[in-house]
DNA sequence: TCTGGGGTCCTAGGACCC
DNA sequence: TCTGGGGTCCTAGGACCC
């Protein structure tokens, strides 16, 4: 029997200013942007109270707390403290899998087989050492599966413990909203709804597969099993390389100025570039993101013939691509991205030992190692075969 | 006064090859 | 005469999550 935790973070952002800054403790806080189009990150408690909540425009939040503290985004804090909180798991369960900055999965039921305990006594040990530590609270789901154990770290928030199993889970999860369901959105709620699906538990006596299929596509069948409490997904501890880098922002007022656009452009290029050389990563696969005035958004995205991070190689394409799809009216925000990431180290490996090969063998056997090459790892054999063409 | 920014995954259609 | 079918790659858009 599996014995999954899921542990989330509970108001992550705020906890994590209260944690440094104790005199924030008890007051309405939100952690936002300042710009006149800033929206909330993440409202402490005592700001949910007055219907503040994540995603609201600042400036309503305003509204309705009139003594709002507001704080600006701290990335390193968050990060620096989001490692401590893994290591502090970890300390329990290397079978762990970082689901977001605030949550992690965590295996424990080779821990329970070896010693025989109360799941429970260590979910509350693991609250108090975290909170004594970091100053930080967290809820913990209890479950035979991941989705469970996801949806029962949010029944219980701040520093609650859920344990959600085959005993309870018609009780406990099949009431609740479709829209409560981890994986269904605001799009595909309404339109479950209007077949009569409006609870988990309705998905889970759901008889018409088709009709399932065509709202959800392929994960309906997961999506069913999932409200009948099965889910055979394990936990996945490997962590893999960042598949795209990205960066955008919305402008304080709407411009179709090509000169302004242009310099956002260049800012988001090298702030793009700068982080991929951080992260190792280079890639053949160059974006961008424009949204017009009324929230249209068009993306455009090229192959280019090297894997690369440079500033100069990005920004060419980048104009290109911006050159030849700008349609000329005001632009809300621009974005920039880099896709089909993959590491820097790994791929200049892979390289030097294709020219080995190169110079030690005849064209035919180059054929047969670009087949091996491309069966064994992750390159596709588009990059080896381009680099075959370029080298000639 | 006006709705962020970082990602992942899925779908559908076109180009191209055999 | 009137035009296949399978497979892969690439792109654009969209849904979802935190």
């Amino acid at each position: 029997m599996q014995i999954i935790f899921h542990i989330d973070l509970n108001a992550f952002y705020a906890s994590a200013e209260v944690s440094v800054d104790p005199t924030l403790e008890g007051k309405p806080l939100v952690i936002s942007g300042n710009s006149r189009r800033a929206i909330v990150s993440t409202a402490s408690y005592e700001a949910r109270k007055y219907g503040i909540h994540s995603a609201m425009p600042l400036f309503q939040a305003k509204q309705l707390c009139k003594n709002l503290v507001i704080k600006p985004v701290n990335f390193t804090l968050y990060r620096n403290l989001s490692q401590s909180f893994f290591e502090i798991i970890r300390s329990y369960s290397s079978i762990l899998e970082v689901a977001s900055i605030d949550e992690c999965y965590v295996d424990f039921s080779d821990y329970f087989s070896k010693h025989p305990s109360n799941p429970v006594l260590l979910a509350k040990q693991i609250q108090n050492e975290v909170y004594e530590q970091l100053k930080l609270k967290c809820s913990i789901g209890i479950s035979p599966n991941k989705f469970m154990a996801k949806m029962a770290s949010d029944m219980k928030k701040p520093m609650g413990i859920t344990v959600l199993n085959r005993h309870n889970y018609k009780e406990l999860m099949w009431p609740l909203d479709i829209s409560d369901m981890f994986g269904v959105g605001k799009k595909t709620a309404p339109r479950l709804k209007e077949v009569g699906i409006l609870t988990i538990g309705d998905v889970a006596n759901y008889d018409n597969y088709n009709k399932l299929r065509q709202i959800i596509g392929k994960n309906a069948l997961l999506l069913y099993r999932k409200a009948n409490g099965i889910d055979t997904s394990k936990v996945n501890y490997q962590k893999g390389e960042l598949k795209s880098v990205g960066h955008s922002t919305t402008l304080q007022f709407d411009t179709a100025d090509v000169v302004v656009l242009n310099d956002t452009l260049k800012e988001l290029t090298m702030k793009v570039s700068k982080r991929a050389k951080d992260k190792n990563l280079i890639s053949n696969s160059i974006g961008i993101t424009l949204k017009y005035s009324r929230f249209e958004t068009v993306s455009r995205q090229t192959l280019i013939n090297d894997y690369t991070n440079e500033y100069e190689t990005i920004i060419s394409t980048v104009k290109y691509l911006f050159d030849n799809n700008f349609d000329g009216r005001p632009v809300r925000l621009l974005g920039v991205s880099l896709n089909n990431t993959i590491n820097q180290t790994k791929y200049l490996k892979q390289m030097n030992l294709f020219e080995d090969i190169k110079h030690k063998s005849s064209n035919n056997h180059i054929e047969d190692f670009i087949k091996n090459v491309n069966h064994k790892s992750n390159y596709k054999l588009m990059t080896a075969a381009q680099l075959l063409n370029k080298k000639e």
